[in-house]
RNA sequence: GGGUAGGUGCCCGAGUGGUUAAAGGGAACGGACUGUAAAUCCGUCGCCGUAGGCUACGAUGGUUCGAAUCCAUCCCUGCCCA
């Protein structure tokens, strides 16, 4: 370990802040570190913004440190407000129990937690314990309140009202931070960059109480080149579960991503080179396509392995391509129950329009195709001359492909 | 607890008795252009639908021919005072 993983991560454009930049580079380079990132269970399933910290850790792991996944099963029930505007709806215990071990099963994918190489931990097993009076003495002394509100993150809050509740989640995430340091020497908290207040807050806190040398880092937050967050769909996040957001989906997302951030992409959520990021990066026009092909490929196959992300490739080359088969293009099948349904009302029921209206106004915008032919008739039935070989190709504005299947 | 300002469609935000399914902007969606990009331009953007109807402006009741707009009660939020 003579060179530091740091460098690797900041030539790929990960590093936003750093406690201590000099040490922590240091430190990588010298001793196998043990650290953590933070992911709380707002949801039964990982995203994309969670996938760059993963990243992250893979890098990390690979350069021989041990990272902690720690779940927020104690810190969820409280919410983070970090840059939010509003509150979070309050997760049952059953909600939040459930979320972690989907975490769990998607983290195993990127994350090698044999032999204790890299470990998953529960916040819930500690702070639920803890006696209010008891961590008040113990902690409280070590913050002050005018600290506290200066924070970046409460900003947005401090406008709109900020509840004592989530006021607190500062502190609990701090405490983790001293109590996987108490638990596994650990020393370096990693996360993104809005959780810089609360990183910091765990540095000072674990520093303070041990007298410890303790590092924070915050990676980049994936944006768009417009500052916009990435990883929005119209069905919102863009998830890590395929159930959730289906693959050729996934995959698409990726080979849309704007020019502008192709490079960027590439070199945070896949492992390849950087010269051959830089390469792909600097095509330019029409040929910067191969580049997102690449970026799409890549990250497909890391996050759904490599039989699905070819499939995903196979479908787009089918529909945009015109060569292959359609076999893996979002499949819609068709029951007894669709017979004489108007094609309408089968791709409502399949939840390509939301609502009829929707589906109405699209048709009469000349957006909808059956078999490559504009279809203007909202009242359209589907005959057998629509299908070949028992499949019929419905187009959903320029580039929604939907194949029915009898 | 007292005073005060508010709670409007996915988001921001106008609207203070009818002509308001509700201005404007953003997001989103469709079309043109293109490279499955961006930018731009045009169009759409509650639900069902031929007309027309239904549901909507924090909640519930009320006044009225008619309410997002007036009244009452309640819930929630900001700010000031205690």
């Amino acid at each position: 370990m003579s060179t530091s993983i740091f460098d690797v991560l900041k030539e790929r454009g990960y590093i936003a802040q750093c406690t201590n930049e000099d040490e922590v580079r240091k430190m990588l380079a010298n001793e196998k570190v043990t650290f953590y990132i933070g992911f709380d269970p707002t949801a039964d399933s990982l995203h994309v913004g969670h996938f760059l910290g993963l990243m992250v850790m893979a890098h990390m792991q690979r350069a021989g440190h041990r990272p902690i996944c720690l779940v927020g099963g104690g810190t969820g029930t409280v919410g983070d407000p970090s840059g939010r505007t509003d509150m979070r709806k309050m997760l049952t215990d059953e909600d939040i129990e459930y979320n972690c071990n989907r975490f769990k099963e998607q983290m195993a994918r990127f994350i090698d937690f044999s032999d204790d190489k890299a470990l998953i931990v529960n916040n819930g097993d500690w702070l639920r314990k803890l006696n209010y009076i008891e961590l008040l003495r113990d902690v409280g002394p070590h913050f002050t309140v005018n600290r506290m509100l200066t924070a970046e993150c409460y900003k947005n809050r401090m406008e709109k009202g900020l509840t004592f509740l989530e006021f607190n989640y500062m502190i609990m995430q701090s405490y983790d931070f001293l109590e996987l340091h108490r638990r596994y020497n650990l020393k370096l908290e990693m996360g993104g960059d809005d959780q810089w207040s609360n990183i910091i807050g765990g540095v000072e806190l674990t520093r303070r109480k041990t007298g410890d040398a303790v590092y924070g880092l915050t990676f980049t937050l994936l944006t768009k080149s417009d500052g916009k967050k990435m990883g929005k769909t119209a069905g919102g996040a863009l998830w890590l579960d395929k159930e959730k957001t289906p693959v050729y989906d996934f995959y698409q997302y990726w080979r849309n991503v704007d020019d502008a951030d192709v490079e960027k992409c590439l070199a945070l959520l896949t492992f390849l080179p950087m010269e051959e990021v830089h390469r792909l990066g600097s095509l330019q026009d029409a040929a910067i396509n191969e580049a997102k092909k690449v970026l799409a490929y890549e990250v497909t196959k890391l996050v759904h392995g490599q039989e699905e992300a070819d499939k995903a490739q196979a479908a787009a080359e089918a529909v945009f391509g015109g060569s292959g088969s359609n076999e893996n293009m979002p499949t819609i099948q068709l029951t007894a129950e669709n017979e004489g349904q108007k094609l309408l009302d089968i791709l409502v029921g399949a939840q390509v329009f939301e609502s009829k209206g929707e589906g109405r106004r699209l048709i009469k915008q000349n957006g909808l195709s059956l078999n490559d032919a504009k279809l203007a008739d909202p009242d359209y039935v589907l005959t057998d001359g629509d299908f070949t070989d028992g499949e019929a190709i419905v187009r959903k504005g320029k580039k929604k492909f939907y194949r029915l299947v009898k």
